[in-house]
DNA sequence: TAGATTGTTAATCGATTAACAATC
DNA sequence: TAGATTGTTAATCGATTAACAATC
């Protein structure tokens, strides 16, 4: 039960796990087995066994996993059995599409502080939320003890106002800018570029 | 120069130079190297040539990469020195969200065709495109030879309309729903869900 | 020439997979 | 019991990295 140095690639396939095993939930399943659930996902069962028993033990040997317990320990492992209350910085039309976006809530991410720098925007009110000057980040982030932030400001900007919320005491960042962010080693971050996907596609058509 | 079986994970990086070096680019800068280029984006300068020896010899030895030249090449090795017709399907709040995204389209990857099945919608005219029922997908599809799709339907919908798009000839698709598709084995699919990549980053917190 | 960097080979490292004893 | 599936070991596979001759 290391859950200590667990191979990075692996907590990378966790979610996905999640999310199958949610469906199959809402399916109204109660079972199901390494097989199943490495079919629907394209996946070997010896990898999703091999996977799990990082973190322990989970199934019964002739049956398989009992769904909503596998499920509720994979969400304790990865830390999503909780709420986290994220920080927005940057309103342009992107940040606004993410705030409008109910994905995140749904999920437990709640988006609690928007940041923007354009006068125009300062002030504004939206669903509860005032959208306030990147001078306030310390202030905020340190009051609601915010530890994650959603990076939606134009490329230019990114590395420089990734700089700054590193500073204030964001751990982990997902970056909608088109850019590499250069950042320390123990500051996570994930990367939302859907045009990357679009050409990495493009190279296997036609 | 064997074109031919070059590892994804290869693939899957090529974009991420492209976007590097693009950025170097319009910094006007005209020569960079592997180390440069690694250092940057936070991998080992041995990979960068090993992956770029699949496609060819881009370089000089004692000097580096010329960047619009290597920028050029690994463009047409990715088929992104084109455009690319695509089609977006579902329009509910996400889907508008992609539309009014100026990305894709500056990326070269234009949204020509819209499809719901909303009644509300279908008809309504969105910057010079009309939302069309799902109805329609093989007549626009054919008659604009579209092979890239944007699927952008809730989660119990996807799977059937993913059916749907393939057999109409599409042969990749960008997936924002929260679901693993089954597709045959030439289909590319890619996905897009910022909630997984949150989730993985909250492992590592706290 | 001296210094730098490529492209490539060989070694290392790590991840996936096959196989099976344990056991429900 | 017979059948099924786990958790784990060992083998395989593939990707990354170190090193260096070639050469600009």
């Amino acid at each position: 039960m290391a859950t200590n140095d667990v191979p990075d690639i692996v907590i990378g396939r966790l979610p996905i796990y999640l999310r199958a095993l949610t469906l199959l939930q809402e399916a109204g399943q109660e079972i199901t087995s390494s097989h199943e659930l490495g079919d629907r996902l394209g996946i070997g069962s010896a990898q999703i066994r091999k996977d799990l028993s990082h973190f322990g033990e989970f199934g019964k040997q002739g049956t398989g996993y009992e769904i909503s317990y596998l499920r509720e320990q994979i969400a304790k492992i990865l830390h999503v059995d909780r709420d986290w209350t994220v920080a927005l910085v940057g309103f342009g039309d992107l940040g606004q599409a993410i705030l409008h976006y109910g994905g995140f809530h749904r999920q437990g991410f709640h988006i609690e502080a928007i940041f923007d720098n354009d006068p125009e925007k300062i002030g504004q009110q939206i669903e509860g939320k005032t959208v306030r000057s990147l001078d306030n980040l310390a202030k905020v982030i340190s009051a609601q003890n915010i530890r994650i932030a959603i990076l939606a400001v134009p490329a230019g900007a990114a590395q420089e106002v990734a700089n700054t919320l590193i500073e204030m005491g964001i751990k982990a960042i997902l970056n909608y800018a088109p850019i590499t962010l250069s950042v320390p080693g123990n500051i996570q971050v994930q990367y939302v570029d859907p045009v990357m996907h679009l050409q990495r596609m493009a190279y296997y058509l036609e």
